[in-house]
DNA sequence: AGCACGCCGACT
DNA sequence: GTCGGCGTGCTC
């Protein structure tokens, strides 16, 4: 730990860089520092914030040696947190310092909050009682301290009037401590009666609670069946044991209906932890939970990352969200860093989902966690009618991507003043335009994907690196003029389509490229939520978290989009997306409808959907990665998500087949994971990898390594779940 | 990751 | 003559 030298004490401090250990400083007489210590050092230029670290000091030149400026006044991380660092560096590869380096965060949180200053009733009274003066003394009765403008606020006076009665000595100041975030909540506050098998489900999770150890169960319910209210009784057990709580959420998911469903529950909402949260709150909500004010957190990725006094309980929902996975600096994965979180703390974890990862039905398969099953739907919330359209048989007219069956139900939905909703995973107006002439067609000049056509902008746009450009007259290549086609659909082009069958109906699309932004989607979400559309188009944004309760038809416009990517998830993920989009449909109460548009009725995929049996789809995609030895099976995966030129992406590639013969699948794909033979120009080398087996990962990655010295930096790894040497 | 230093093109 | 592009190198 710290070690003292003859001259000076040292200790190891853990800085927010590339660091691949603890740096040494130089503890100055007097000041008291313990592993955690969140501390001020001097680095290069610059002031940062650096934690104290485990381990012993390794001796640096004197010259080199400089000193810890402060030690904050802020609890240490705790030992569970410091060895969950380690680790994370240790499994992704990445330096130690870069991930200590997301506990550190919210930099001004490290000193105490301030206390304010506030005014509190003396038992002075004023020389006269205005009007004024007397709503002042009626509001302050009881003795609580006001801030100056909260009570000005509050008795409907100017802050002169306070100020008055101050000077008289009517009110002293007083300092207030900072108020908490968010009210405690109450395990006991509106404890739901639930259906038997919620309640089944509900008091294994509670002896799961109750036996104090680390444990993970995969609370697998179809939509409908009421997870959360069972998991929030998982948490109702964790909180009445003294701990506290986190709940993992996809950023999407983080929503108003959330936060409101707990409040209904405890009787007060949780802290909430994601990106765009106030600088200010975001301060405040990592002292308090430092200190352990705070007692539940519903947060995005990053909130994993929050340094808890007493962790009782994770809940990571919708568990199967590729949200969860961070894909940049630090690469990893919520769900399974939310399992290792539990096992260093020896806590238990939860992993909710309608549509649960491969990777965890296998690891519940396997017996490394526990499984709970929610089968049964409210009735009121049954799911819709769903059937296929074979496009083979009933084929859109010609220009068009609808079929006539689908147009048909539109039609009757209309009719019976009903919504719907079509789902496309496209934004923009067409994926791909060509030139009818020479047959160009507009691929991105710095990552050489295609350029989607936004009509509505005027503008081609590449969907990876964000490049776009005006959409010309003329073809570059050839110079004719109006002979650019667009080629296969976007949400626009499909509204397009739906305003020519239904010029009267009030059509919305909704994609990210909306104006306006996050806050002028929501209005748009509740607009349609109150019945204000007729039909909405919409990307995989409508498919996540928000309800329509007048939506009676879903029609999916392309559910075989996204199987043939060759990605080995692809058939689980348009599983999982179009489970979900079926599911914005049927919690009416009234009948409803999901039409599937395919060319592949016969699909596991759409055969699953269609007959809503999800064990079938789980079997046979389980018995195939394994047949396969694709993840989450023993075998390496390796993919080279950009390489410096094309020559360099295959010779690398060569070195990966090498160095992991026994991989199954070596994929080579472009940054914007185009295919290789898409790759063009310069990109700076970058590998990530989705493996299974560590040891394999890690020898190849140490290949690629001695291979290329000048890679050394550039080198990203991505571990999607390695369930052997996990736990 | 920042940030400084350092060496070549278009402008107050 | 300077401002500014990002290549390279370092941080106890």
């Amino acid at each position: 730990m710290i070690e003292d030298s003859p001259f000076v004490a040292a200790a190891p401090v853990l800085v927010p860089m590339p660091a691949e250990r603890p740096y040494t400083y130089a503890v100055p007489p007097g000041m008291r520092v313990v592993p955690g210590s969140i501390v001020r050092v001097p680095l290069g230029p610059r002031q940062v914030a650096g934690i104290v670290w485990d381990g012993t000091v390794e001796t640096v030149d004197a010259k080199k040696l400089r000193s810890i400026e402060q030690v904050f006044d802020c609890p240490p991380i705790d030992r569970a947190m410091r060895r969950f660092v380690d680790w994370i560096a240790q499994y992704t590869l990445s330096a130690p310092g870069m991930v200590a380096r997301m506990l550190l965060r919210a930099p001004e949180a490290f000193d105490p909050e301030p206390w304010i200053e506030g005014l509190q009733r003396t038992l002075a009274e004023p020389d006269r009682l205005t009007d004024a003066r007397r709503r002042v003394l009626e509001t302050a009765e009881g003795g609580l301290a006001w801030t100056r403008s909260g009570l000005a606020h509050a008795a409907g006076v100017s802050s002169t009037v306070i100020g008055g009665l101050r000077a008289q000595g009517v009110f002293e100041t007083v300092m207030i401590p900072p108020r908490p975030v968010v009210a405690a909540p109450d395990p006991g506050h509106a404890v739901p009666e639930l259906m038997p098998d919620q309640k089944a489900a509900a008091e294994k999770l509670r002896a799961a609670i109750a036996a104090d150890a680390f444990n993970v169960t995969l609370l697998d319910g179809v939509t409908g069946s009421g997870k959360t209210e069972v998991y929030f009784e998982a948490v109702a057990a964790a909180l009445d044991k003294g701990g506290q709580v986190l709940i993992l959420l996809p950023e999407i998911a983080l929503t108003h209906a959330f936060l409101e469903r707990f409040q209904d529950r405890f009787g007060a909402k949780p802290a909430e932890w994601h990106s765009d949260l106030p600088p200010r709150m975001r301060e405040r909500v990592w002292r308090q939970v430092a200190e352990g004010g705070v007692r539940v957190v519903a947060g995005a990725r990053s909130a994993l990352f929050l340094p808890f006094e007493d962790l009782g309980l994770i809940v990571v929902d919708e568990e199967h969200d590729p949200a969860y996975k961070q894909e940049d600096r630090v690469f990893y994965n919520a769900r399974d860093m939310a399992v290792v979180r539990g096992h260093i703390g020896g806590f238990p974890v939860v992993l909710a989902s309608a549509t649960p990862s491969v990777e965890s039905r296998v690891n519940a398969s396997q017996g490394r966690y526990d499984r709970v099953v929610l089968s049964s739907r409210f009735a009121e919330a049954a799911l819709p009618d769903l059937k296929s359209i074979d496009m083979r048989r009933s084929p859109p007219a010609r220009g068009g991507f609808l079929s006539p069956v689908l147009v048909e139900q539109m039609r009757r939905t209309l009719e019976r003043k009903e919504q719907s909703l079509l789902f496309l995973n496209r934004r923009g107006y067409a994926p791909l335009t060509l030139c009818r002439v020479c047959g160009h067609r507009f691929g991105c000049p710095v990552c050489s994907a295609w350029l989607v056509e936004h009509r509505f902008r005027g503008q081609l746009v590449c969907h990876h690196c964000g490049h776009n450009e005006r959409r010309p007259e003329a073809c570059p290549e050839c110079g004719t003029l109006d002979h650019l086609v667009a080629c296969g659909p976007g949400v626009e082009r499909i509204a397009e389509e739906v305003v020519g069958h239904f010029p009267d109906a009030r059509t919305i699309v909704l994609s990210s490229d909306l104006l306006g932004g996050v806050r002028r989607l929501r209005l748009e979400l509740e607009a349609v939520a109150n019945g204000e559309a007729d039909i909405v188009i919409g990307t995989q944004l409508v498919a996540k978290g928000h309800n329509f309760p007048g939506m009676t038809l879903v029609g999916v416009v392309d559910a075989d989009l996204g199987l043939a990517n060759g990605d080995p998830r692809a058939a689980e993920r348009t599983f999982q997306l179009l489970s979900q989009v079926t599911g914005r449909a049927g919690r009416t109460g009234k009948k409803s409808l999901g039409l599937l548009q395919t060319y592949q009725p016969d699909h596991p995929v759409m055969r699953a959907i269609v007959s809503g049996d999800s064990e079938a789809f789980y079997e046979r995609e389980i018995a195939e990665r394994e047949r396969a030895a694709l993840p989450p099976f023993g075998r390496l995966a390796g993919i080279i998500v950009s390489a410096a030129t094309r020559g360099e992406a295959e010779s690398h590639a060569r070195a990966l087949r090498r160095s992991a013969p026994t991989a199954s699948d070596l994929f080579v794909l472009g940054p914007a994971e185009a295919p290789l033979s898409l790759l063009g120009g310069r990109h700076r080398f970058r590998l990530l990898i989705q493996g299974e087996r560590r040891a394999d990962m890690q020898g190849f990655i140490r290949a690629m390594l001695a291979e290329g010295p000048k890679l050394r930096g550039s080198v990203r790894v991505q571990v999607d779940i390695d369930p052997q040497s996990f736990l």
